[in-house]
DNA sequence: CAATAAACGGACCGACCGGTCAACTTGCTA
DNA sequence: TAGCAAGTTGACCGGTCGGTCCGTTTATTG
């Protein structure tokens, strides 16, 4: 039991400010970001930043966590979409918009995540699955395509325009569409892989 | 003039060495591995690295460059391919085969590389598009796309089963081949963002 | 207002990085 | 085979990183 008594009002202003900053220093140099340099653009120590996230990760483990839960509440209401097919790209939209896909593309790495994060993005694929298989059933989406694979395509968008480095910011809605395309049922060929195993 | 005598014996063959062990490492570990471990694996001392290669850039550019410019090599034979389409998708799957791209995607990132790979990335550029407005001539390919596309989408195959840590190896196939059916005319949707310009 | 626990901050630590250098070894050649 | 240029090596350098620690400041509360 974590009887987490509240933070102090200054500690919790700092926490804010802390988040926000790592959130623009991530999102402008990656991961490399150095925690000195967050906490410099906080105004603060870099002790302090240590006494609010133990470690580098669980700082990018907190804000992923807020990105991904935001996703998938809008993911949740997607379900109930009349058009599945329109649920699901508006969906893959809503992850690539505003540089989120920055920030998922870090989740994907692996294990080294918070706990909390790690179920956060299970409960991610699990939406994703849900959607997929809505939009399949309705014939929005090729046959032999899977939730797992959607998973794996929906960060390529912005993955593929930040290698054009004088790209207008929402390049991404290109590559988006032409995958998308790729995942619809008419002018499908079969595919040369079965699918990988859910995560 | 660069009248360079011929390497010594040994100081060739350590070249080799240290080429096929940096190969290895960026392979394994990305662009972050060191330089204490490349040499490392080849046997040899760091010194004897930085004797062949003036920096760790110039290293890389070294690697890439031969891959490239096999790729250019197979790439300019496919332009007289009988079928247009073919000939661009077996472009593609060369191009992501064998970890190629692995070492493609760090020539995408911006200029920081040997005068030589620079040159050596244009001339794929120049490749890719020649393939791709045949391809488009001859109705294999979208209207809407251009070369400039198909070069920003040709790592993502890789890239997207890089984060699936138990995937089998040419697991890329499939997403090569999805994306694939996105690039052709057949149920193609208008795209919702111009193509960036050419590089 | 005084007491106290919470929060702060920056000097400091050890590890690692890319790169240098001078002492040492070795292949080539005359 | 002798001499020497070419090649090798690992200790070393300056810098950066994530993370720690403790003296100082400050919000809270009785």
């Amino acid at each position: 039991m974590t009887t987490a008594r509240p933070l102090r009002a200054d500690a919790a202003r700092n926490r804010r400010l802390l988040l926000a900053a790592a959130a623009d220093e991530f999102a402008e140099r990656g991961l490399d970001a150095s925690v000195a340099d967050i906490a410099c653009r906080a105004g603060l120590g870099k002790g302090t930043l240590f006494r609010h996230f133990a470690t580098k990760d669980d700082l990018l483990a907190a804000i992923v966590l807020d990105r991904i839960d935001a996703l998938n509440a809008a993911g949740g209401q997607l379900l109930d979409a009349a058009d599945p097919g329109a649920a699901l790209l508006e969906f893959l939209i809503l992850a690539a918009d505003q540089q989120q896909q920055r920030d998922l593309s870090f989740l994907q790495e692996a294990g080294e995540l918070n706990a909390d994060a790690i179920r956060a993005r299970e409960r991610m694929f699990r939406v994703v699955h849900k959607l997929v298989d809505r939009a399949r059933k309705h014939g929005a989406v090729r046959a032999d395509v899977t939730g797992t694979d959607v998973i794996l395509l929906m960060c390529a968008p912005n993955y593929v325009t930040s290698y054009a480095s004088d790209a207008p910011p929402d390049l991404w809605r290109r590559y988006l569409a032409i995958i998308f395309d790729g995942l619809r049922p008419e002018g499908a060929h079969p595919l040369p892989h079965p699918p990988p195993a859910a995560p």
